[in-house]
DNA sequence: ATTTATTAATGTAGATTTTACACTTACATA
DNA sequence: TATGTAAGTGTAAAATCTACATTAATAAAT
């Protein structure tokens, strides 16, 4: 009977973490080389199992921080994969998580220690199970959500240049956008603070530097905005 | 140790379905009183527990035909929730699933036997456990749909008026539109056949039917339009 | 001191899309 | 044949989007 508690089948419930990151490279994410079987040495997204006492938003923090060492990292819950045989070892369910990070801000030697692995997004190699799957998901959603939030400066050092928030949408999106059709679609959200201050490795003219105006995008977040590129 | 299959915890894992109907009193949505304990007679959604060979959007489906013999629902899945006591009994996951149907289309009758009920969206009871969080969830992702699909098709006869499609998307979006901006902005679409026919319910003058063309349809989709009402 | 090379910064006109808005038509009923 | 009701229809102004090229600032080289 379906109203019967007591002879529901339990199964395995996974978490599998999808992580981008960006630096002056681009787009990457971060992988890891299994150590057990199956597939042991094989790359794979990061995950575990939930526990007992834990919602899944806590497992995909505690599993992220197991395997890379990273922490407070907000993670976005994306899909529930269930196909029968999808783990060869056992029945499991694996919900997917995914994260935008700036590759600098985290300590590279922390993630070294741990195995996990940075690739470009363009050149990553092919993944276990369904984590192929997971990873074009994730690489939808990320796209998607540019269009209604300005996502892309959790992945930009707290000062950058216009060029390069341009050149992490371009990553995002996959494609060139016009500079200054960008610069004016980005100053009409009013969320960026211009500095005085110029970063100089760029060119000999230097360009200016920006900060992210957290108030003002609290403010424009209620409005629901739509920043089309 | 989180490598191991053997030593992670199990959990049940439950699927609830979030059904939205259409006639001409409004959207509505589809809920049953529960016949078993906990929470034995409240409203609920129509719920039950993943078999182990079953993959969700199977359980989904034979779940929602158990409660409702309804039949050929296509739904679409939401969210995982995971709070540790959303149900007191026993530590339950439990993925949302979501559909939109056509009332009149799918038999009332054998909703009835079943003890399931329509109740309109802004007139529903309280429901059990996290259930009230899951459909306005569904609700947002609903209004999100209808500006990349012309989702709404399926809430009606086969053929309709312009006037039921427009109360439609004044239903689901919950804001009043523009009579001729709605009928032009659905036009450019080019995925509807006027009928030679009329309705004449409505009016001396009597109102177009309209059919919807799949076909033209499906050509329209591979281009990721969007419609803004 | 002057020239050169390099990237940053900036504005606009035309095309397209969106919005706001009101009168006429067709028909059944009285 | 007059009346009442909802259906059907078009446009001008505003807003947004797109494509596009020149000048400015500076460091390095001469």
């Amino acid at each position: 009977m379906l109203n019967s508690y007591s002879s529901a089948d339990k199964v395995l419930l996974a978490v599998d973490c999808i992580i981008f990151g960006f630096d002056n490279d681009g787009l990457k994410i971060l992988l890891i080389q299994r150590d057990f079987e199956p597939e042991k040495g094989k790359w794979s997204l990061i995950g575990g199992f939930l526990k007992r006492d834990e919602v899944l938003d806590a497992a995909a923090t505690r599993i992220l921080n197991t395997y890379t060492g990273l922490n407070d990292i907000y993670m976005e819950q994306l899909h529930a994969y269930s196909e029968i045989d999808r783990d060869p070892v056992e029945r499991t369910i694996s919900v997917s998580y995914f994260a935008l990070i700036n590759i600098e801000n985290h300590n590279a030697e922390l993630i070294k220690n741990y195995h996990a692995e940075w690739f470009p997004i363009n050149d990553a190699p092919n993944l276990i199970f369904d984590h192929n799957e997971m990873v074009e998901n994730a690489i939808k959603r990320l796209r998607y959500k540019t269009s209604i939030k300005p996502i892309g400066f959790e992945l930009l050092p707290e000062k950058f240049t216009m060029r390069q928030l341009l050149e992490l949408y371009e990553a995002i999106l996959s494609k060139e956008l016009d500079k200054r059709n960008f610069i004016s679609k980005i100053n009409s959200l009013e969320i960026l603070n211009k500095l005085d201050e110029k970063d100089m490795q760029s060119s000999r003219k230097g360009s200016y530097l920006y900060t992210f105006n957290k108030e003002k995008y609290e403010e424009k977040l209620l409005n629901n905005f739509v920043l089309n590129l």
